[in-house]
DNA sequence: GTGCTTGCAAACGTTTTGCAGACTC
DNA sequence: GAGTCTGCAAAACGTTTGCAAGCAC
């Protein structure tokens, strides 16, 4: 860890937006941060942390470590939330794209719908536990459509 | 691994029928083996590799591979199940208990609930999305009750 | 005796940390 | 120039695997 920089959370809808927080937090735009940025911002698919060292194909690569330490600051800042897919590595997401995700244990399939779209069942959740259930860090894992069908 | 062992799932209330349908299967009972079936035997919680490798405080204690081993073959067996409560390591519970958890992402509180109870979720997840929804093996994370109080 | 099973050690994939040098502001 | 940030290397964590010896059957 670099030193803490605490305060309220953050909204960035671009990457310009983005930069804005970070320096008026007193953090700054190295090259290895900008990588992170740019990939996190080049799609809304979820990013394992080694897609955005890489540079996602596209981009100058970086180091691992940094990209770590980058995820950890951007996402205590409120740019970027991480999300956990399944038993393999975590991926990463920007902030603000207000997606809940399915994943299917038999098939793999991933599916990223609105939050509104769930919000029958978080009231199903309510109303059986008392929770207020959150599906944007771990998902709603079951057998989608195809696989119960193949099922029977 | 050692050699697979394939086969329909088994059920097994007690530990005297866990180690029968080991048995019909040709595998044996080692003391290692053991000691992993009385630890999930002694208890309905879900437990870390490492505390049935301690023997939970008060059995013989066991090598931690061995452990796995053995949690692999009675899963695989259908004697036992994993579940992944969160950010740290997989808890194993005996299987047949049949219990779907709840977890605060605030406090890290765990619930445990039987499936009905979570039937009507299971309703609202296949009408929003068609997944068939199970939180056996990868619980509902969210805010408990009294961390969604104190967030207001 | 056969061969499943063990303990130990080493590797694994993912993530974190320590450190000296480099770069941003 | 001050202090943030980097790359590299090493460690940490949970889990898996290779292997020769040991034990259940």
């Amino acid at each position: 860890m670099t030193t803490a920089h605490t305060g309220p959370r953050v909204e960035a809808e671009t990457l310009q937006e983005a930069v804005a927080a970070l320096r008026s937090r007193g953090l700054r735009l190295s090259g290895a941060r900008r990588v992170v940025l740019e990939a996190l911002y080049a799609t809304d698919a979820p990013l394992s942390a080694e897609q955005i060292a890489d540079g996602i194909g596209k981009l100058p690569a970086s180091d691992l470590a940094s990209v770590y330490r980058n995820l950890e600051t951007l996402e205590r800042l409120g740019l970027v939330q991480h999300v956990h897919l399944g038993h393999g590595a975590g991926r990463y997401v920007r902030a603000g794209r207000e997606r809940e995700y399915l994943v299917c244990e038999r098939c793999g399939a991933q599916r990223a719908v609105a939050p509104e779209q769930l919000d029958g069942v978080r009231r199903a959740v309510r109303e059986a536990t008392g929770f207020d259930a959150r599906f944007s860090h771990f998902p709603i894992v079951g057998l989608c459509a195809d696989c119960t069908a193949r099922e029977a």
